[in-house]
DNA sequence: TAGCATAGAGAACTTATTGAGAACTTTCAA
DNA sequence: TTGAAAGTTCTCAATAAGTTCTCTATGCTA
């Protein structure tokens, strides 16, 4: 049972209100939430989630949902408790949200690169972090992509591309200089998605 | 029951969509991929794709259509494809481990903190990074502690102990000084094992 | 050259999806 | 207790998308 696009729209919306208020919303919540002035079209939604296996409605009842599957299950979630650097002791910030750390990183299509090496460290991305890595073979001008050159030697840069075509391949190190390349040689491999450290 | 070369162009894409977007293409986005106006054609290519068994069709409904075989299961980690920085492609890079993301950062007692400021910039920790923050009361010379001054502020600083009993908190970045408190004035929330960062 | 498979366009039709809103019942908090 | 707010069940309409055709063109090959 497959949903359509507004119905994902809809269960995104509620397993996102799920994770930031630890509740479910109100029809009219939603109805908010994707612009939607009809509660009566956003209850069809619901019932269509449901019978999807996605959650369990409890009819009737204001707020009568209740997540289904891994998604109230194993934890995989960590508090988020707040900003941190300045003004109040921790403990004090409200609105307690809850990160999903399976959900933060996860996609289609990516894998993960073990960094070696200085060259993107002014990006914050030192020597031993973890990059994720989506696998397109295209990017935008200033993505940090995996790059291969002359189907060779694989690196991590900063994309930039000229007017004539050709493609600089931009290291975030104050050591290091761009170089540039015929596009023929630069093949992409993936953009990075995000970055990780574990201390210890 | 071979596919032709543009059915098969059409079934590259569809497992390209999906790949990206987690759900199927419409007709009109297969048509737009492949550089065809006509929406019948399209349907004709699909058809023959289902026929072949690598898709499966829902007849009538948007989107209608599922991939067959892998693409179904719901993963909780990514490849660890290798390192990147020098010398082999990546695809050539052979040990394959599988890097789980729910794992890599759980544990007991721990919270999730937003980073709000430049002043661990040369750790590598940056402004709208997560850190993961393991709540112990004692921290190791050395560790990136979250820390209460007075019970009023928060910060992320490295702690060191000093021998008259002080202790230290340095910030990463060369443009701040590291400031030297009474024991009793500094409570340690807890030690930082781990940041992560997403990137768009 | 005729026959066939592949390719693409597009018309005509059917159905799905989306949204609004009315009318009704039930829940819940003051 | 009670009434506003919330959930439920409809219908109506507009639009978007899928389906089924026919027509045409272009190679390939028997």
């Amino acid at each position: 049972m497959d949903l359509s696009r507004r119905e994902r729209d809809a269960y995104q919306f509620i397993r996102d209100f799920f994770a930031r208020h630890g509740h479910a919303p109100l029809l009219s919540e939603i109805a908010l939430g994707l612009g939607i002035h009809s509660k009566g079209t956003v209850h069809r939604y619901v019932r269509a989630i449901a019978r999807a296996g996605l959650i369990e409605l409890v009819p009737g009842r204001h707020r009568g949902m209740r997540l289904r599957g891994e998604a109230s299950g194993r934890k995989t979630s960590l508090p988020l408790l707040g900003r941190i650097a300045a003004g109040q002791p921790i403990a004090a910030i409200p609105d307690q949200e809850e990160i999903d750390l399976s959900e933060f990183f996860m996609g289609p299509n990516r894998f993960v690169l073990k960094v070696q090496g200085d060259s993107m460290i002014d990006a914050g991305i030192l020597d031993g972090d973890m990059v994720i890595v989506a696998q397109r073979p295209r990017a935008d001008d200033g993505d940090i992509v995996v790059a291969l050159l002359d189907n060779e030697e694989a690196t991590l840069k900063y994309i930039h591309y000229n007017r004539d075509g050709s493609i600089t391949l931009r290291p975030a190190n104050a050591a290091l200089r761009p170089i540039t390349y015929a596009a023929s040689r630069v093949c992409i491999q993936g953009i990075v998605v995000g970055q990780m450290r574990s201390y210890r």
